[in-house]
RNA sequence: GACCCGCUAGCUCAGCAGGUAGAGCAUUUGACUUUUAAUCAAAGGGUCGGGCGUUCGAAUCGCCCGCGGGUCACCA
């Protein structure tokens, strides 16, 4: 801690201490309010100044919030005190609240949390505002807030201290209240469908569900090592095989790679499971998802993110890869099954061709993403995944080289991942195999072989299946947010230097 | 991890052919009973991200380090 403090700080640890003196809490309790900023507003902004003026026996409301600009014109001012909804304005006179309560106004400052009782009244430039009958001092501020007028601006100060930039910019309240909103819409809409919400282990003692780059962690009592989850996909399926019908979970996962605009190593994902649906089911759930949650979170299913207009009403593009291949490069890879010429094709389309990369699916992969992925801006389903890169998905039933898969494109970025789920247990473990076998050459983001999984699908999993998607990618579109920082409460930061 | 940019008062920003550090808001004092980026008058407030170097002299030039942003790479 920085014990220096600032000519602003020692003087508003001397008014704490002199509210202290008259008996005052500086740091004060519970206070019932009648109103906040909103509903007061709706309450009253259907009156006239001269209505307000004139009520016989007018309303005396009771709202509490924080003092953001302050007007003191002698013995009366004004200033505006704002809560989660908005701000308000009051109008204090000596006259009316007396000496003692008109001084702890005008010794308040800006930041100070206070609690006021009073009437609606409309000023001369006809701003609904509150007419204060009663002034009471609710909470001190010992540190100054930022300038009014620019608010918060430095980025990194916005991360770090993000109680400030929700304060100081509503439009960084308004992202964080839909945030919630889209959430609780995802859930809504699930739960009226008959989904069960879950919540399977974040500690996994076996890397899987995903391709990616895990934490590590280490339990004492146990003495073993725990991966922090990058997937709960083999969690979930287990309890389809345990009788559930249709589950879901909201949570975070934890993954050990790089950080941009569109990555954070902790992050949130929805992921459900419906038993006896596919891929088909898969698709049809999500576009319908993400439009109604569009629709109940921003009133619209056309947003414009990064100057692109996208349109989430519901019948989405399909396409499979191989047709996008095609497309883009002119390369027809149904007609190839030879690594070699793959592998050439790569080469000479400068793509990198790593170690592990075995077969013609990585190399597919590889001419997805790199030009494909990208020109895919409106909503599109990809299907058609090799089964190289999908060893929790079932194979394509006329081609096994690829499999029942499909991602979710908006704006060039992938937004989700379903599968018609694997439920061959012998198919699941060779799968699980071949993992190994890219692992030994150098792929850190193969799976390991989940016995356990295994022998639970030998019991019989319901044909199934199932999406990831991602809600922090979500949220992003539909608050216009290009960096995932900005909907990140607390991003992940690193530590400040003392 | 690489490259580019940034870091000056509580906040937003000037100052960078090197010559004792500035403004606005905020703060303090005074005036003001419908103001709203209130106004008017006066005052206080800074190890210029940290360190080393060049120099008679560094916020300014060079090197190293820290933190952040952007782009790229890996990934969702």
């Amino acid at each position: 801690m920085d014990d220096r403090l600032t000519e602003q700080e020692l003087v508003r640890r001397e008014k704490a201490a002199a509210l202290k003196e008259k008996g005052i809490d500086p740091f004060g309790d519970r206070f019932d309010r009648t109103h906040n900023t909103e509903t007061f507003k709706a309450a009253f902004s259907r009156f006239s100044k001269e209505e307000l003026h004139d009520l016989p026996n007018p309303e005396i409301v009771r709202i509490a919030g924080r003092i953001m600009t302050r007007r003191i014109k002698g013995k009366a001012g004004f200033e505006h005190i704002q809560d989660q909804y908005g701000q308000l304005q009051l109008y204090i006179r000596q006259d009316v609240v007396g000496d003692e309560q008109y001084e702890l106004f005008t010794s308040g400052d800006i930041g100070d949390i206070v609690a006021v009782h009073g009437t609606a009244m409309i000023t001369n430039t006809g701003e609904l505002s509150l007419k204060v009958t009663n002034y009471l001092h609710l909470v001190k501020a010992l540190r100054p807030l930022p300038e009014k007028f620019h608010g918060l601006v430095d980025v990194e100060e916005r991360y770090r201290r993000r109680y400030l930039d929700l304060i100081m910019n509503d439009k960084s309240m308004a992202t964080f209240v839909l945030r919630s909103k889209i959430i609780q819409k995802l859930r809504d809409h699930l739960n009226a469908k008959g989904y069960l919400e879950v919540e399977t282990p974040v500690l996994h003692p076996i890397l899987g569900g995903a391709n990616a780059r895990p934490f590590t962690t280490h339990h004492n009592t146990l003495d073993m090592p725990f991966y922090l989850r990058i997937a709960p996909e083999l969690y979930l399926k287990r309890l389809l095989v345990g009788g559930f019908d249709c589950v879901y979970e909201i949570g975070r996962l934890f993954r050990n790679e790089g950080m941009d605009t569109k990555h954070n190593p902790e992050f949130t994902t929805i992921e459900l499971y419906l038993a006896y649906s596919d891929l088909e089911g898969m698709m049809d759930l999500c576009e319908e998802l993400i439009a109604e949650v569009a629709q109940a979170t921003i009133g619209t299913t056309t947003v414009t993110f990064e100057g692109e207009e996208i349109r989430l009403a519901r019948g989405w593009k399909r396409a499979h890869m191989l047709d996008l291949i095609q497309e883009k490069t002119g390369i027809d890879f149904r007609k190839i099954t030879d690594f070699e010429e793959a592998k050439a094709h790569a080469l000479s389309h400068k793509l990198p061709v790593e170690k592990h990369m075995t077969s013609v699916g990585h190399i597919v992969n590889l001419f997805f993403e790199n030009f494909c992925e990208k020109e895919l801006i409106q909503p599109t389903f990809v299907h058609g995944y090799p089964i190289e890169v999908s060893p929790l998905t079932k194979k394509e039933p006329g081609d096994p080289r690829f499999t029942q898969r499909f991602e979710l494109f908006i704006g060039g970025r992938e937004y989700a991942n379903a599968y018609t789920e694997l439920n061959d247990p012998l198919d699941q473990k060779e799968r699980f195999l071949n993992q190994l076998k890219e692992k030994a050459l150098g792929n850190e983001e193969a799976n390991e072989m989940d016995a356990d999984f295994v022998e639970a699908l030998e019991y019989g999993m319901p044909p199934a299946g199932g999406i990831g998607i991602g809600i922090d990618r979500l949220v992003m579109l539909l608050t216009g947010n290009p960096s995932i920082r900005d909907v990140l409460l607390f991003p992940t930061m690193r530590q400040r230097a003392k």
